[in-house]
RNA sequence: GGGGUGGUAGUUCAGUUUGGUUAGAACGCUGGCCUGUCAAGCCAGAGGUCGCGAGUUCGAGUCUCGUCCACCCCGCCA
């Protein structure tokens, strides 16, 4: 075989007269008869080589065989060629290419491999359907954008292992085979041969081990680690995602944000060639819910939503005032509006409906003032203030909508979304903090976390813990911290519960008793009880990470090898049924209902 | 579990509103021509389970029902 001496992206003007030796893909051939060039590439570029030229130095007759084998090479065909670097006559240089100045004109080829008809056009990458991308996977990576995020995704780990490694961070594993735990997303089972009937989880994160180790003195300890959820999908979420993951020993807060902060202030150093400036801003849950309606808010976005309970409570317009009664009045002022015409306004009403609101009201600021179909429902006065609240000029628009804090939220934080193009070149980053410790669970009624059990509650708020009351426990903080960056959560945290006492105190507002807690947790509780530090930490998703940075719609275009919607993979054809021996190996049998299969 | 959008040649799509001759286009593919192209060009050709199944009809890519798949969203995701 002949071995390659350079690779297809390196060669220039210098190199001319260099005898080399090229490998790599047809990305283009062009055969005029007499002449024929080819565009060969391997994954750091293309360069043209050339075929039956004079300058080859060949004899007729073996020139003529070059050319009769270089006529059979198609599309992808693998070659390697040996030849001599020469500059290209004047005017037919390609400034498209990094090595447009230079040809390869060839002496000797070799045929590695042939390649069977594509199933897509390769110079149109960008408008083939993903469902053929994801089934010819290892064809799109060749030659698409896929390649660059991939790149791009080995280069922010190495940045990130560089970073930490240099922090004082060790870079330790934990167990993929590992137990269930009740609480959280549903988990990926794993039967156990050797122990029939008893099965293995993936895990849903490194989180009881990364704080075992912190009992073991690690003291900072991150890993880039897989992570399973058992959950429906969606454009940011896949069934097995990347994470990094990390936790520190004898720290609050302020030292993890710092941490962090820097690490994200490098990755944007590094990789963007951007400055990001500290401290990142920061908002309380309960702010972030009321101004933009989600807890992960897009702060390129500037419409803020209003909240006028008050003023709906008393004004003549039933349907705000009854609402405002039982739930709450917020609504979201558009800039610049006169482009939204009353049609989009009634397909957008659908679309907030879906979301639960019953219905959206919605005024305008023209020439005369506020008009809309429900205006003549307010007093003159009432329409004043609402002016004022919204700070309303000519051309704004204001969308209303009345429910429950729940749905009011939901469709608002949806409208800003709606009606704003962020722009690409911009980055958001923030902290949300003083997360609700718990939340109620609305099918069950009972009490759960709305981080994981493990979380630390605010100190202010232990003796609220204690009460055990409903409407003490609804208003405990917790020590977790989400990172923002574009209105999508790529990274949350928290301090942890190293005293055993309030550990136990959250698992009975949870509804776990001693006896269960000791049953699925006690190997944590257990370690906790032998002298753990105060220790907290975070966890970046580096699919969400690499997705933002590079402005993707989904985490699929980041990850080599992605699910579908049902978890389906197109290019292995997992999940599977297997072999009755593989089962009764493993004392399982099926059983699936008819209509399932 | 629910709502929405889509499925026609290898690929990307048109055709479905208003049922009617042999289902088209571009690119790709195959063969031929062509000595400076680089999304090469010119000529010729092959290529279709209109996702699948029922139904309505003289007749269905087109209408109805069911179903599968893909994508987006709600629920779910400690």
């Amino acid at each position: 075989m002949l071995k390659r001496t350079v690779t297809c992206g390196e060669l220039r003007a210098k190199d001319k007269d260099r005898e080399v030796v090229l490998s790599g893909w047809v990305a283009s051939w062009r055969d005029h008869g007499g002449v024929i060039f080819i565009d060969l590439r391997d994954i750091s570029g293309l360069t043209q080589i050339v075929f039956g030229r004079e300058k080859s130095g060949l004899d007729k007759g073996k020139e003529e065989e070059l050319i009769k084998q270089a006529q059979k090479l198609r599309n992808e065909f693998v070659i390697a060629v040996k030849g001599v670097v020469s500059a290209r006559p004047e005017g037919t240089e390609n400034k498209k290419i990094d090595t447009g100045d230079i040809e390869v004109i060839v002496t000797e080829m070799e045929l590695l491999n042939k390649c069977r008809e594509l199933p897509f056009d390769f110079k149109k990458m960008d408008e083939v359907g993903e469902e053929t991308r994801l089934k010819y996977r290892y064809l799109e990576m060749r030659v698409g954008k896929l390649k660059d995020n991939l790149v791009f995704k080995h280069k922010l780990f190495q940045v990130t292992r560089n970073y930490f490694s240099g922090k004082g961070f060790y870079e330790i594993e934990t167990p993929f085979l590992t137990r269930a735990t009740p609480e959280g997303a549903r988990d990926y089972l794993v039967p156990s041969r050797v122990n029939p009937g008893k099965f293995y989880a993936l895990p849903q994160s490194p989180q009881l081990f990364k704080q075992m180790l912190m009992v073991g003195g690690f003291m900072r300890y991150f890993q880039i680690v897989k992570c399973f959820r058992d959950e429906d999908l969606r454009q940011d979420r896949q069934p097995e995602f990347t994470q990094l993951d990390l936790e520190m020993s004898f720290i609050d807060e302020a030292d993890i944000k710092a941490v962090l902060e820097e690490y994200v202030c490098s990755v944007f150093d590094k990789l963007m060639g951007v400055k990001v400036s500290r401290p990142f801003p920061s908002l309380s849950y309960d702010q972030a819910m009321l101004r933009y309606g989600t807890d992960k808010p897009d702060l390129r976005i500037p419409a803020e939503i209003t909240d006028i309970s008050d003023l709906a409570l008393s004004c003549g317009f039933k349907v705000f005032s009854d609402a405002a009664g039982k739930g709450v009045v917020r609504g979201l002022k558009i800039s610049d509006a006169d482009r939204i015409s009353l049609s989009v306004i009634n397909e957008v009403t659908k679309e907030v409906q879906q979301l639960g609101a019953k219905g959206l009201a919605w005024i305008r600021h023209k020439e005369e003032g506020l008009t809309s179909q429900i205006t003549k429902f307010f007093k003159p006065e009432e329409l004043e203030e609402l002016s004022r609240r919204f700070k309303t000029i000519k051309g704004d628009l204001l969308f209303f909508v009345a429910d429950s804090a729940d749905t009011v939220s939901k469709c608002l934080s949806f409208l800003r979304t709606r009606f704003y193009e962020p722009r690409k070149d911009k980055y958001a980053l923030l902290w949300v903090e003083d997360y609700p410790l718990f939340e109620k669970d609305a099918e069950t009624g009972r009490w759960s976390p709305m981080h994981h059990p493990f979380t630390s509650p605010a100190p202010g708020d232990i003796e609220a813990l204690r009460s055990g009351k409903d409407e003490d426990i609804a208003r405990v903080k917790s020590r977790a911290y989400d990172m923002v960056l574009n209105g999508s959560e790529i990274g949350g945290g928290s301090i942890r519960n190293h005293s055993l006492e309030v550990q136990d105190l959250v698992f009975r507002i949870l509804g776990i008793d001693e006896k269960e807690s000791r049953e699925k947790f006690g190997f944590l509780l257990k370690a906790l009880s032998y002298g753990a530090p105060p220790h907290g930490g975070f966890a970046f998703g580096m699919d969400r990470l690499v997705a933002q940075l590079l402005n993707l719609e989904s985490i699929r275009e980041v990850i080599p090898f992605p699910k579908t919607q049902k978890a389906y993979s197109p290019i292995t054809d997992a999940p599977s049924a297997v072999d009755r021996k593989q089962l009764d190996e493993l004392f399982i049998k099926v059983d699936v209902p008819e209509d399932l299969t």
